[in-house]
This record gives structure tokens, C-alpha cells and sequence, in this order.
DNA sequence: GATAAAGTTCGATATCGATCGAACATTATG
DNA sequence: CATAATGTTCGATCGATATCGAACTTTATC
């Protein structure tokens, strides 16, 4: 079973998370965990027109910048936003992040 | 005499303001601007130890985002941030930025 | 056990972007 | 007018990264 290694908030850069988030496909999942609650995702239930292995990309940069804890479940792999802890480390941010861009 | 060209805010997008954002040096700037009210500062005023054609290319980045505003003052190029009109369109953005990371 | 499904990893590619030096333009200063 | 100072532009380079297909691993399903 994959074990995901998970940065401790307080060691991740803002301009880490910027870097994280300026991208497209990754702005648009961390807006999909923000509009859910704290749901849990797999990697499937986000239909990006890109290959499973670019995906597995994106995922894995948002986990490395703090934003994102993912588990094995199965074959599944569950994503969930880590949103107290990055409330706390930048306070405001997710709430710029789901509120721009209509 | 240079005249520069801005982005309307409306027509910016939040993918391109947080990849202004993601680039060590321009957060400097922007931090810097942030601190010091609305006052213009010239290029030349920013201490980077970079050359100057890499400087002139991190501003350009910066205003094309829509983050600052610059015009010509003599041979200096005045920059400052676009307080308002970012506050405006992407609330609490740069709170978020004058906060993170100390 | 065979096959399918979900992700990951790897290697390759191709584009983007940060950086620099050099040449240039404009303005300031002697 | 000559020289310095401030930026910009251009071309080149080099590293980062987004992307893909293919092979692989693990778990689920038949």
C-alpha cells in the first residue's frame, strides 16, 4: 500500500503554494476540495482532459506544497484539502482562492 | 519616452496573478511595495542581485499580471502596486501576501 | 487465477521561464 | 557635447515543468 508523505505546514513557503496553485488543472482541483467540504476525493472523480500520469503529476505537487493529504483506500487514493492547517499557516488565502475567477 | 501598457483588472486572471506571485524575487517586490504605502519606487531601488535585463523582466511580469503600475519619470521607471484595484477584484489577496512567511 | 480498475513511476519530449551579456534608447550630469 | 545612469530589448542558454505513453503495482471483481 502507497504511504504519501505529507510536508508539515510549517516548513512549506508561500511562494511555494503560489507556485502550486498557478496552475490551471491544480487551481481548478483545490477550488473543487474547497467547494466540499471536507469530501474526500479520489483522483478520479476530477475529469481533466489530461492522461492519468500528468494527473498523478498534479496531485503530487499539490501534496508536496502542503495544500492537499491524500490515503490509500484500495486502489483508490483519497484527497482531501488540509484546510485548518493551512488557514492557519496563511490565514485568508483559501477564501481569495474560492471567491476570484467567476 | 516608454509608455507601459496595463491590464484592466477585470481582464486578469487569478492563475496569471498568483504565477506573478510564485517567482521568489517578484514576491520581494510586491512585499516591499506593500509595506511602504503607495509609494513609487524606481527599479533601481530594489537591491537584487540580478542583473538588470532580469530585473526589467520580473517587472514586466508584475505589471502584465496587473499587480503594479509603472510609468517613465525622467530616465526612472516609477513603480507602484495597484493597491485598490487588486484589493477589489481579489479580496484579501494581498493581506495574505504581507502576512505569509516570516 | 484472469482480467479490470486506479494510481504510480519512468523515460522522452517539448515548451516555458529565469537568467545573462550586449546593444540600444533616453535622460541626466559634467 | 561627452559621459554616466536608468531601463528596455534581443538573442542565447539552461533548468524547470507540463505532458504523454508504456510498463508496473496493487487492489477489486469475475
Amino acid at each position: 500500500m502507497k504511504r504519501y508523505r505529507h510536508p508539515s505546514l510549517k516548513s512549506v513557503s508561500l511562494v511555494g503554494v503560489l507556485h502550486a496553485l498557478s496552475d490551471p488543472w491544480r487551481l481548478t482541483i483545490v477550488r473543487r476540495l474547497l467547494e466540499s467540504g471536507d469530501e474526500e476525493f479520489s483522483c478520479s472523480d476530477f475529469e481533466m482532459d489530461i492522461c492519468k500520469a500528468t494527473r498523478s503529476h498534479h496531485f503530487q505537487v499539490l501534496r508536496e506544497a502542503g495544500l492537499v493529504r491524500m490515503r490509500s483506500d484500495g486502489n483508490k487514493c483519497r484527497t482531501s484539502l488540509r484546510r485548518k492547517e493551512i488557514e492557519e499557516r496563511f490565514p485568508g488565502l483559501l477564501a481569495v482562492i474560492a471567491r476570484g475567477e467567476r
